[in-house]
DNA sequence: CGTTTTTGACCTGCGC
DNA sequence: GCGCAGGTCAAAAACG
């Protein structure tokens, strides 16, 4: 994907808050490597005050936002973002669960967990998931959802909450949590590839085949 | 009254 | 095989 592709994207109104854009294009979608076809989502980029600053990429799989920066910003912060394909099924990176993600969750997989994910490798659909520090839970994405389970995770005093796509014949699900070890954060992972075009955007409406919706 | 949320039951995969 | 934990289902309740 070209850079002035993507810029176009920018410019089709995918940012709700004009200044989102060049802070997004700076580093989030823009800096990803590996030949990706596709762009980050918009969950994150939707986000009325999320504001993600520098980075580092220590492994081209994952982005980091330096945490340093979050008391300069009020509201929802974007701290961190994992990814998984449905070619590489990366549970080792996972970024849920009640285990704790160590030094080596953050720069690889683990022969061990490699073993664990050759076993599990099934079709799978893609996921990837983020940190933000913030006090809702759910961030508007411009997706809509239906509840559909809340669990309480071991060793986490907060429950997780389960959601479905509500459109027809679009399996995307997410999980939402608050991280055990600080509550102010909340982790979203996505799971899966909407079909469609984020349903309360209707003033996009101009732009039908904006890709970067469809992208998680 | 249609839609969404809640919540206990059920299912499935994994480790032992 | 058993128990545990995570994920999903679905009936009932709540909501707009």
């Amino acid at each position: 994907m070209s850079s002035s592709s993507q810029q176009s994207m920018v410019n089709q109104g995918l940012f709700q808050e004009k200044e989102m854009a060049p802070a997004v294009s700076q580093m989030g979608f823009f800096t990803f490597p590996q030949n990706l076809t596709s762009p980050y989502p918009p969950p994150f980029a939707f986000h009325q005050s999320l504001k993600p600053f520098d980075i580092a990429l220590p492994d081209l799989t994952e982005t980091f936002f330096s945490p340093k920066h979050a008391s300069d910003f009020g509201g929802p912060q974007l701290l961190s973002l994992h990814r998984s394909t449905s070619d590489f099924w990366a549970w080792g990176n996972e970024c849920l669960g009640s285990k704790k993600i160590g030094v080596e969750d953050h720069l690889g997989v683990s022969a061990m967990k490699m073993k664990r994910i050759k076993a599990r490798r099934k079709v799978r659909e893609p996921r990837f998931c983020f940190k933000t520090m913030s006090d809702v839970d759910v961030l508007d994405d411009g997706y809509k959802w239906r509840k559909y389970g809340q669990k309480v995770v071991k060793n986490t005093q907060h429950p997780r909450s389960y959601y479905r796509c509500t459109q027809d014949n679009c399996r995307v699900k997410k999980r939402v949590e608050r991280l055990a070890e600080d509550p102010r954060m909340v982790i979203t992972t996505y799971e899966g590839r909407h079909a469609h075009s984020p349903s309360h955007d209707l003033h996009d409406s101009h732009h039908p085949h904006s890709n970067l919706n469809n992208f998680f």
